[in-house]
Order: structure tokens, then C-alpha cells, then sequence
DNA sequence: CATGAATGAGTTTTCATTCAT
DNA sequence: TATGAATGAAAACTCATTCAT
């Protein structure tokens, strides 16, 4: 564990924590900087500038939220439950990992996202949607558009993390499979 | 007509446009003159100050928003009657003010929000809770804490807003008619 | 009295007293039309601009106070005659014209004041230096250089206005009277 | 001798000559900067602000101007000799501490000045106060309210500095020593 | 490698001045 | 002639970035 990869673990994480609450404009760099405990020159011996900095989280973290959730899903058992995985899946990441899932939302139509992460972005919706029209073929889905159907999924899951964080709902057990049947009641068919 | 009025309408068009794309933080005011048409002196004729606009912007569509919806309201309906309102009163929001939702998502929980903004928010969120609170009471709800059963209705309403606006879905009558379908079935016992 | 002249009137008093009190640079125009009860491009109307505004009055209260206080100063009595009635002369001036004192020394070296403002004042200084030096020829002031005797006299009746205006003493008959023979035991051989 | 006190040492020497010849409002930033030798951004890393900077000042020179007369003054001598040590005192700051005068004589009343300043001031007029009528008492000095005899002795002494600044006399030992005379003979009863 | 003082380009904001009414 | 809304150049101030230590 050098001080090196310390370092630059204290910045990734202020930076999630900041951008994911201010913004990336509204993050100052020296601001950044005491957060993680760095002098602000530090921050730029492990990424080029600020751009790098957000792209590289941006990245790192969508990639893994994809991993992660993919994980959890079944591939050979049925669809709800491939759902009931992939939706209990996003609270566990969620969970694991507090404010990227704010950080990501935050940041998805950012002006400064590079192409590798407006890549990124893309793949990760077209296998999404992909998989969406795959159950409408087996008649399991409702049958509307599938980024229609996805984004009132997904949002519904934002939605919750953000109701989490400014305190009006407590995340369990409980209230994730409680949430879970209502929003497979609302995109099955 | 006045040309007073016209310049005031001109920075706040400009001014919901570039807030709800780049955020605060991340249009300057120069930049937003040049969109209004005017001169970045003109701005300050008619808001004390950056922040000043946000929050006179951010007031007025939030309770502009509220009072639409709420006239789209049946009071005396089934308790259907008014979520199909509410559903339709908000898309035809969206659809008579364009940028406005994503506006007042994107500055929902800035720092740069004022005492009167945060208390607007807060209100419109309590009669919200209690108007899902009082449907539960007459077992029409599912019964989930009701900020998380608003988040997901709500968040689901927003997502679909952001699909179109990233062109993947196109919100006509036929798909405003079909999501508000799904949500009921997510929300109702 | 036609209003041309009446609005000129409320624009030239108006400034007098805040560049008198916050200086020329501390007075904004709005602010200083504002005071004088007209609209700011009303100023400009009589005035080319701020700069020849300024130095407009200058010039007139410099020469005012010249003319006022050689008018008080009778040419055929004594020295002590002529130096009680400049320093009358002086206070009487300044209950005239309340705030012209403070305009006229506030703005003695300011870079704004154009050639014939200099001029102006390079006279007004060498009538005075030449009106020493004839007293000191006749053995009646102390040998100083003249600079030096005017700057600590005239400077004491400059004090003297800054501590009415500060509200530290009252200017009456009685004051002046024996301040007036205090400058003179301090100036007389 | 490291760096940082150099610069704000450079920023504060600036800040007399400039604010002094200029006054607050009359000077900017950049132009400050430009003569102190930094960049503009350079002066917010020492002062928070322009205001904080005159205050500074103000308050750092005001003080220092009150102890180093005061060491001048003899306390068990005879007034006379009080008197004279404060006036020498005067002219050595002066000449030590050239441009602190005329910035403290400047912004003596300015908007700007918070309440330390005014606090400072309040504080220093007031001990000269007990110190006149403590004279008067003494019967020494001539019974006159102190304000005026202060505002009459100290004016003299500004109007001597600003004589000199303006290049019509040479404030050397010979001068101090003959305008000491001519002042005591002011305020002597 | 790490730092943080220094920088200057860019931001917010002010204000002298203009000009359509 | 008087106005005051509008302007844009210039002011105060911020902050991403550099570089000497």
C-alpha cells in the first residue's frame, strides 16, 4: 500500500463526494484538495487536469456500476429474477460505494465528458436496451419503447437513492424487495 | 409590450435554457447575455445578482408548477381520475415550458438556493406526502413510506422528460397515456 | 429662474456634497443624479462628463472663494485688519456654502483636474505666497518660507472646518474670533 | 526574509503610495499589483478583499503612528518640552514612513473604514483630547475646546507634510524646528 | 513525489455614458 | 429638454494550474 495509490484513493474519493454534491463546476480545485487531505499540486501528479480527473471517475465507476450489476444477475434463471438481481444488485452497489450513484447522475450530460465516457454512456445503454427488448420478444415486459421503460426503472432507482440521502427514506432489506416488486408490477406485462 | 418586460423574458428564457443544460455554476453570465440578446449589464438591471436569478427562476416554476398541476386535479374524481390528471398535467407542463422541468431538477438541491427557495421545495413536498399519505388511508396505495412511493413515481416522470430530450423516445399522447398505466400499476395496492 | 438653470443648481450641489464626502472616484453618477433629484442623463445634458463636471466647480468655488475672502480683506489697514478679515472671510464662506471647503481641499490633487483647474489653483497660491512675502518684507510675519506659514494657516482653518463637520466643536462668532488670534500669534513675528 | 512577507511587504508599500495618491476608489487592483510586482491574484492570497487591505493599513499605521510619537514624549518634562517631542516625532515618522501620513490623512473618513478603524481613531482623538485639557488645566495651553486647538496644531502639521509633497518646501531640522515655535506660540496661553 | 504560494485568464459585477422615447 | 433602460468597458475577485522548494 504505497502513499502514492493512498493519495490518489483520498482524491478519487473527495472528488466523488464534491462533484457528486456541488458539481464539477462547482468544485474548486483547492477545495478538492483539502477535502482529501492533499495539497492542491498533488491532485495533478495523478491526473492531467480537472477534466481527467472527472472523466476518470466517470469511467472507472460506470464500468464498474455495469460490472457489479451484471454480477448479480442470474443468466440462466427467469426474468423476474435476473430483475430481482439486477435491482437488488444497484442498492448493493448503492451501498457499497456511497455517492457515486449521485456522482453518475450528476455528470451524465456533463459538457466537459470526454468521448471514451460518452462511449462508455452509450454502451452501457445499448445493452441495456437491448436486454429490455429481449424480454418484450419473450412477452415479459410491457411493450413500450424500451428507453421509455428503462429510464422509468432506472429513475425509480435514483429516485430512491436520492430520497436516502436528503433523509425522508431508510434503504433496507425491506423497503429494496418492497421497491423491487412495485417497479416489476410497473414494467412487466 | 414593454421593452423592459421583453429583455426580463429574454434572460429568463436564456437563463432556464442554459441553467437546466450546463447548471449554475457552469453558465457565465456573459454567455448567458449573449443567448438572451442582451448585454451582460442588462442582466443586473433586472436581478440583484447571479444567485438572485436562480432563485427568482427557481421559485417561480416551482409553484408554477405546483398550481398547474394541481388545476389538472380533479377534487372530486376516483382517486385514478386524479394520478391520470397529475400524469398529464405534468407533461403538459413539459411540453408548454420547455427546459423547465429539467431546470428545476438540476438546481433542486444547490447551495446557492435561498431560505424562500428550500421552503417552497419543502412545502410542495409535504402536501404531496400527504395527499399519497391519504389515498393509502383509503387503501387505494400501496403502502411504502410515502417520500419513497413520490420518488419513484415522480423520478419515473423525470426520466422519461430526460429521454426525450436525449432524443430517444418522442412523448406523444399514445406513450403519456401507456407510462401513466405503468405507474399506477407501480403505485396502487 | 427657467428649469435648465434650476436642474443645473440641484446637479452642482448635489455634487458638491458627495465628492466632498466620498470623493470623485467614491460617487457614481445614478447615485449623484439620484441626490440631485434628475435622471442621470440629465447631468449630461449640462455636463460633458464626470471629469468636466468636477473640474466645472472646481474652478468656480476656487475663484468664489478667492473673490469672497479678497473682498473681505481691506486694502488699506493694517496687516493684522487684512489677515482677520481672510480668516472671516473664510468662515463666512464656508457658512455660505456648507461642504465647498471640504470639496475644494478633497479634490486639490486629484488626477482628473484638467490644465485650467491647475491653473487656477497655481494662482490662487502665488497671489497668496506674494501677499506673505510683502508682510514678511515689512517685518510683519515671521520668516518662514511662505509655503510653510500658508500651509500651517490655512491648513489650521481646514482643520477647524473638518471638526465642526465631524461634530467635535461648534464655529460661532466667539471661536473663530479667538482662533483667529491664536493663527495670528503663530504667524506674526 | 521568505518570500511571503517580501510580497505582502511589496503589496502593502504599494498600497500607501497608491491609496494615498489616488485614494480607495481611485486605485485598482491590477494597477496595485502592477506596482507592488505581483500578479493581481497575488494580493487575495494576503487581504480578503480591497476593504480588508485599507484596513489594514489603516489600523496597522494609525497605531503605529500613536506609539512612536508617544515614545517621543518626554513624561515627567515640562509641557513645552512634550510639545516638542511630539512634534519631532511627527516629522521623523514622516520622514521614515514616507506616504504614511497622507494615506491616514485620506482615508481618515472613508465609508469603507470598519469598526476596528473607527474604533482606533475614536481612541486616539480621545487620549489627545485628555492630553490638551490636561494642559488647559495646568493652565499652559490656551483655553480653547481641545478639538479645535488639536485640529489647529495637527492641520498645521499636515499641511507642512503636504507642502512638502507638493515640492514647495524642504521639511529639514531648521524648519521642524522654526514651525515648532510658531505652533507652540498658537496654542500656548 | 508532494507541496502550496503565485499566477493570470476568466468570472461576476459595476458604472459612466448613450440614445430612443 | 429630460429621461432612464440599456450598454460594454473596466473593475473586483476566483480558481485551475504551475513550479520552485
Amino acid at each position: 500500500m504505497s502513499t502514492k495509490a493512498t493519495k490518489r484513493e483520498d482524491i478519487e474519493r473527495a472528488a466523488i463526494e464534491l462533484f457528486g454534491q456541488r458539481g464539477f463546476h462547482g468544485t474548486s480545485m483547492p477545495e478538492l484538495a483539502k477535502v482529501a487531505g492533499v495539497g492542491p499540486g498533488t491532485i495533478y501528479r495523478h491526473f492531467q487536469n480537472k477534466e481527467a480527473l472527472v472523466n476518470s471517475l466517470y469511467q472507472k465507476w460506470k464500468m464498474q456500476l455495469g460490472t457489479e450489476v451484471y454480477m448479480n444477475l442470474p443468466m440462466q434463471g427467469s426474468w423476474r429474477a435476473r430483475f430481482k438481481g439486477m435491482w437488488r444488485g444497484l442498492f448493493a452497489f448503492n451501498a457499497n460505494n456511497p455517492g457515486v450513484i449521485d456522482f453518475l447522475d450528476f455528470h451524465h450530460h456533463g459538457t466537459y465528458l470526454d468521448e471514451q465516457s460518452k462511449m462508455i454512456e452509450a454502451q452501457s445503454v445499448t445493452v441495456l436496451f437491448a436486454l429490455v427488448a429481449g424480454a418484450q420478444v419473450e412477452e415479459i415486459l410491457v411493450d413500450l419503447p424500451p428507453p421509455a421503460l428503462l429510464a422509468m426503472a432506472y429513475s425509480s432507482f435514483i429516485g430512491l437513492v436520492r430520497a436516502e440521502r436528503e433523509g425522508y427514506i431508510q434503504l433496507d432489506e425491506a423497503l429494496i424487495s418492497l421497491t423491487e416488486e412495485r417497479v416489476w408490477a410497473m414494467i412487466r406485462r
